[in-house]
DNA sequence: TTTATACTGAACCACATGGTTCAGTATAAT
DNA sequence: ATTATACTGAACCATGTGGTTCAGTATAAA
């Protein structure tokens, strides 16, 4: 989905370094956006796994399955390699690890900007003390 | 898309919380992987904004960024009030804390999965080692 | 009172998504 | 050599998504 070109030399988020990409974000977000896919990674957590587990332990077809191991995969949350005729599923080596520094990121930037906001009601407040009710 | 109900007792993720529901998440990480969405939050971390201010800034129809603006609130990253005929639009009271958590719970999960593995290998080593080359 | 502004909702569009079935292919077991 | 298993890919389907236009309504400005 990529667009967001808002003509400003600025990146995709305050404190983006060039290695956020927007496209980066919007898929690995996109990716963990499926409950079944977040199941998924829980599942991969506690054991490797084959295609024809997954798809019954969260009761799909095969090739439903396949395919939420490839969106897993193509992100990076997921690596898999075909052993004989059977397809091996792991953890990818994606932590994750720019997903919750946005997130830590945005956390902060709300923080800072219910501050402020704490700050005009201060000032309201002793505006008020000050002019009104003498 | 709710589903994933793989007959356990057990939740969406290990040390999942009930508080933690999959649809919540569903709409959360779908909300954040728009990269006009995520530029808009970040917008309105600098200062609120009407509606035809965000259209301009992301080149968009107001109806267009309406619907943006429906999606960021309906997960409660944002709300919007109406003063007059303009709908001001702010950070909601959403700081992402459980998606940060969800993150952070599964960074958690991948180093303990990994650290496994690296127990496993150092086995396998030291198996070698007394067995093979004596 | 007229006119401009700011939004809103319905309807449409192309394309993505989450799933399926069906017809294969490759590998393992008998 | 035959049969069963495990996947794979193409094609289809219903629904969702990100955007649009068009036709309003409500409010503010002149």
């Amino acid at each position: 989905m990529v667009q967001y070109n808002p003509a400003r030399s600025q990146a995709y988020f305050p404190g983006d370094s060039p290695a956020y990409s927007a496209a980066r974000f919007d898929a690995s977000f996109a990716a963990l956006s499926d409950a079944t896919r977040r199941g998924i990674l829980e599942q991969l957590g506690r054991a490797d796994a084959s295609i024809t587990d997954l798809a019954e332990k969260f009761q799909m077809t095969l090739t439903g399955m396949k395919k939420h191991v490839g969106i897993l995969e193509r992100v990076g949350l997921v690596t898999t390699e075909k052993v004989g005729r059977v397809r091996i599923c792991r953890l990818g080596e994606s932590q994750l690890e720019e997903e919750a520094a946005w997130l830590a990121n945005y956390r902060q930037l709300w923080d800072a900007r219910f501050d402020e906001l704490d700050k005009v009601v201060e000032e309201l407040k002793l505006k008020e003390m000050s002019d009104g009710h003498t």
